[in-house]
DNA sequence: CTAGGTGCAAAAGGTTTGCGGTTAA
DNA sequence: TTAACCGCAAACCTTTTGCACCTAG
């Protein structure tokens, strides 16, 4: 009922993209899964590189072609580190990120269910749908580097 | 209100930078002064192009390094649009960014005085030491437009 | 049949770096 | 004097684009 590289590609995807005006290609169910068997942020390289181990002939350009559409689509975000190159996140729950200032690292914080309150309130006019928090600080790790 | 090229080069700024090691030069300060001449969110090349106009020989590899150095000295912030160039931003009170959709931009939000407060709890070990919300969604402008 | 997608290679940004010359402490 | 800094140009890295071929609808 299935093979050995086109397992079922989970009509949630299918039909999220089908909804953006996008075909569900191998290449996009592909790039999808590969981002949500690891729960990181991984560059569009980090995403080709791990994309390729199961699609070989996979390239670049695909990749982003691929990211462009998963975006559009809502099945996955754009992360903006401080530097370098976008990342991408297939946690599409409502989260925050926490951006290590030391190591550079950037770890998902959960948003509580409950409140989520109009914390700021925004000037006239404004329509916000969706807001993100970015902390900045030190991460476990860094903090426990640091106290020595 | 405003001089010809070599205004006194406010003791702020120079004490900010000189605490993070860096010297006061003529064209770091004036970079800062062209951040600060206008409240938006330029990219290098944005400030490069408009430094230029009153240090004709400034070279583009100086702006990123001023920049940088203002960064570093905590009197510039960067601010990532979710696509395109880094942005920075000379506005350091404590604020927020709303990002129109439609049209790309970015506003400041300002933040209540008020209530800066732990709006979220962080698991154990994470040290924040400052926050910044993103909202997305509609600018006034965007959002009339659409209403037609 | 044909619009949309893929892979490749080349191009286009955006940012950094190496280096000779300059300047402030 | 010398370490920091500047301007220039080349290098580098990330992302986009043009194009020939392919494939699903």
């Amino acid at each position: 009922m299935s093979a050995v590289k086109d397992s079922k590609p989970d009509l949630e995807v299918v039909e999220r993209l089908d909804r953006s005006g996008f075909r569900a290609t191998p290449q996009r169910t592909h790039v999808y899964k590969t981002l949500r068997a690891k729960r990181d942020h991984p560059t569009a390289e980090e995403v080709f590189i791990r994309a390729k181990k199961d699609m070989p002939e996979i390239s670049m350009a695909t990749v982003y072609n691929c990211l462009d559409a998963l975006v559009q689509s809502n099945l996955v975000r754009l992360v903006n580190h401080d530097k370098g190159a976008t990342r991408y996140c297939s946690n599409m729950m409502k989260h925050h990120h926490f951006y290590c200032v030391e190591c550079g690292g950037a770890f998902d914080i959960d948003a509580p269910s409950s409140v989520h309150e109009p914390l700021i309130k925004l000037p006239t006019g404004f329509k916000a749908d969706r807001y993100e928090i970015a902390f900045r600080g030190l991460c476990p790790d860094c903090a426990a580097k640091k106290k020595r």
